[in-house]
DNA sequence: CAAACTTAGTCAAAGTCAATCAATCACACG
DNA sequence: CGTGTGATTGATTGACTTTGACTAAGTTTG
């Protein structure tokens, strides 16, 4: 069987049952667990899967380009999920330099954007489009770009971070929690997220109730490093770590 | 059997299995190896399928939605600018390190791209989004950009620039004259393309008939230091100046 | 904390590749 | 009718890529 057929293969059975193991692949395409194992590291290198102990999962696709509307209208939580972008873009004031990290959650604040002197600057290639269409002034990052986020990344997207001051920074997560901070599944993707919020005055991690309590392979900044945006707070104890901006 | 009988055949096999081997090719078409590897190399070559470690598979254009179907097929000379792209891009040879410029043209161009092992950087956002969308290896400068072309432009993207040195590098243009060489109407676009060619090995300028014995406001390059890719030379004078690729 | 399992890395074997070459064929020309 | 020319084909080659088995190191689980 040819190299693309089984990668071909391995990713219809992901999007059928969300996880697989290594086993159940080399009986699956009656190829030797090396292979399989191969394709996989291939596979997740190109950003079409996530490997982990054992097998891979599929990708957490709530990411998209250009069927955003019919995409996010069919995601979870579409209501909490406007709601924290309004309070987010709400917070945008006058002349304000502004980040804005890759991400479904963060490219939906983007629609509620009123400020026009403020200047932004993304890494998310929907992000920058979104935002030049809206006749703002929109720099992105220079860099690798991953195929399945569209989202830069690479020493040189790092590289040019550091060149910048932001009064505030806006991003998203996978994950939160008490012990270990915000965390996301990507390290690159990670890396980006330290730095960039490295670089902001005021960061804000925008974040649905699902996200609390989760703990993601990468932490990319502790709890008191930025404030949280969410829609409904559940869980009270994460007052005691940092400020808790709640939407509606 | 006839060579076009083959292709045809290969064609419609991959068409309904999405994937072939050599060795099913040889036995479909009562051919050797040697042909039928001949064949894809052909087909490879002017972009109607991939050719794989071990056989072929579809080209998947299931990212150009209908939306660009409609803008490309509207288009003033199509069929000149399809056969321009295709000659570009059966120019770029395995471990090439790609500039694409920002534009329509250069955009067409990436449809035709086979060779996997390249790596590109454009400025143009949907340009970039195309790459990636296609599994290749591509960074985008950093910088502003420009709302109505989704174009990076300024300092930051002409510093980025000069880190790169490419093999080759693609490029639009909006005139050329003896006089004046290549030109375009916008100054800062016209600076990028300027420093982008400076930075390619082999510089190529796509242009269809409409562009020759034009001058727009700013020259970005001279005829000498980029060969034309076009579909047909009507005006046999532009060889005294530069190397010409005619298309199909 | 030890057994069971998983992993990245190495290696030889099998498979695949582009390049070369001689054989074949069609066609043109004298 | 024979010879030359160019195109196409299939066999062969040495170089390269992929594969599966094995191993030593790391991870999970009871």
């Amino acid at each position: 069987m040819l190299t693309e057929e089984r990668y071909a293969t391995i990713l219809r059975i992901l999007e059928e049952k969300k996880a697989v193991t290594v086993v159940e692949l080399t009986r699956a395409l009656h190829a030797s667990e090396s292979t399989v194992r191969r394709d996989l590291t291939a596979l997740h290198k190109s950003g079409r899967l996530y490997k982990v102990y054992g097998g891979a999962t599929a990708i957490d696709n709530n990411y998209s380009s250009a069927e955003e509307d019919m995409k996010t209208k069919a995601g979870l939580f579409n209501e909490e999920k406007t709601s924290i972008a309004r309070a987010a873009a709400a917070l945008i004031r006058p002349r304000d330099f502004v980040y804005i990290d890759a991400g479904t959650t963060t490219l939906r604040l983007i629609d509620f954007i009123t400020e026009k002197s403020a200047t932004f600057v993304t890494n998310g290639l929907p992000h920058a489009s979104h935002l030049a269409a809206k006749g703002l002034k929109v720099s992105i990052l220079g860099g690798e770009l991953k195929a399945v986020t569209e989202a830069v990344m690479g020493p040189e997207a790092l590289a040019s971070l550091r060149l910048y001051n932001f009064t505030k920074g806006f991003f998203g997560t996978n994950g939160i929690s008490p012990g270990s901070g915000f965390s996301t599944p990507d390290a690159s993707e990670g890396l980006i997220k330290r730095t960039a919020i490295g670089q902001c005055a005021h960061a804000y991690v925008l974040a649905d109730h699902s996200k609390f309590n989760c703990i993601s392979p990468i932490t990319f900044a502790n709890l008191s490093s930025a404030a949280i945006i969410t829609g409904k707070l559940l869980d009270r104890k994460y007052l005691d770590y940092t400020h808790i901006i709640e939407g509606e």
